[in-house]
DNA sequence: CGCTAGCTTGATCTCACTCAATAGCAGTGG
DNA sequence: CCACTGCTATTGAGTGAGATCAAGCTAGCG
């Protein structure tokens, strides 16, 4: 089964029992097309979603017209599960590429949280994980220049990645364009160019058509300031995500 | 009992049940001196605690020396519930004030997870309404002004109290200088004194001595582009805390 | 081939930062 | 009692990172 092996590459190790109950849950699997919302604020919710493919985001429109994101969801990540408990969201759901989902009803998930404490834990943590995510972002927006902003976040986006074996630790597909980038680091799309020049006059790293090429993972990690505690990966991701160990040697 | 209280003015209402089975869980109650670190970044912990009395902070320390606030907690508030699942954190939690909070082991809440999923739910949507306010403090950062920020900051708090019953809407205790608000809107104690005095001469609010005196609450609400929303509060308290309801009659 | 979305570069502007100086106030000790 | 220290608040002058405005370029696509 296709969502098997993406439950299989999360970052929170499941026990095969626990994976097994979780993929047991699964109501049914639907797709997005690039620049659909999934979920809307304010709307009463039943399900929550397990991204399986694509890249997703989530995102708070400003009274203004501007939108800014408070979240880039990667495969393997469960989107809205925060759902669950709120009901309602405070953010829209959208997709950036043709995506597709694991719908779990929330009914499903009572039953888990009612007959299975250690997953129910696990659910909540994954959700806690979120949460340490947004203190990040709010460390960025508050404390890093632009040019450090955006190599946190290509940082960041990259050890996910590498911890669901979408990266192997030269480059990765970040489908977003430089005002996408924008609205994660607060920056206008024209000073997001001037950065990504300048990161590529450093020789950290070259994005061009939605794929962002490592040259200097370490210079780049430097750059960004960023320590992966956070994203609590297993030690391996962790060296691998600041480039402390070699890249792996793929075709 | 002084905790039931605390327990009682919680947003998040509880059954009668369920908060008499979450005072049970209290293991003990203790205190930490104004300034004082409760719990260190990175260290194990194996339990949570919850404020009863006084004001604390979380905060991430920059590699510069500078430190930045993602959450001021106020009575009521379960201040690092999200240790349960994360077991050490990614910030410091500090006392503002003199404090007293409420300590549960995280066996208690181990206990509660697998026998009261009704509780361990709640437990779980409180965690949620802390992400949701990490969210709108990245909308903060991203799209509000120096004034924009503080007036919201001012709004939110302000909503949070009147929740609890520590306001009773002319106004409110914030025991932070300057510097710490800057710490919260990512501004320096220079230009957070040039807003507060703009807030002065809009006629909008008035600090002075930890005190917050609210002077058009529906301004400071305008002036903040606040919508509670995201705070998950009742009707009759969101209502009073954009200043659609009279403020209540106090001594 | 023309249209549109995204990328790139230059010129100018502005909000908030930095640096600097002064004042008020609480605590402490001689 | 006053001198001294340290912390917070206040105000002014100069600076800078990133925004804004404007124009031209590139590439995919109907």
């Amino acid at each position: 089964m296709q969502t098997k092996s993406v439950l299989l590459n999360r970052t929170t190790s499941l026990s095969d029992a626990e994976r097994g109950r979780l993929e047991a849950a699964i109501a049914s699997v639907r797709t997005f097309r690039a620049g659909e919302t999934a979920v809307r604020q304010d709307t009463q919710v039943q399900v929550s979603l397990l991204l399986v493919e694509g890249f997703m985001t989530r995102h708070v429109d400003a009274r203004d017209g501007k939108r800014h994101l408070v979240a880039v969801h990667v495969p393997g990540d469960f989107v809205d599960l925060h759902a669950f408990t709120l009901k309602q969201l405070d953010h829209d759901v959208g997709a950036l590429t043709d995506v597709s989902v694991a719908v779990f009803t929330h009914d499903a998930l009572e039953k888990i949280l009612i007959d299975d404490a250690a997953l129910a834990r696990r659910l909540w943590f994954i959700t806690m994980l979120d949460a340490a995510q947004h203190r990040q972002w709010i460390y960025r927006l508050s404390s890093l220049t632009a040019l450090q902003r955006v190599a946190h976040f290509f940082c960041e986006t990259h050890a996910r990645l590498l911890a669901v074996g979408r990266s192997r630790g030269h480059g990765f597909s970040l489908p977003m364009t430089q005002s996408d980038i924008g609205e994660v680091c607060s920056l206008t799309n024209v000073h997001v160019n001037r950065v990504l020049r300048d990161l590529r006059e450093m020789g950290l790293c070259q994005v061009r058509s939605s794929q962002v090429q490592i040259l200097d993972l370490a210079g780049l990690v430097k750059a960004g300031l960023f320590e992966p505690g956070y994203l609590y990966l297993n030690a391996h991701v962790a060296a691998q995500a600041v480039g402390h160990i070699g890249e792996s040697h793929d075709g």
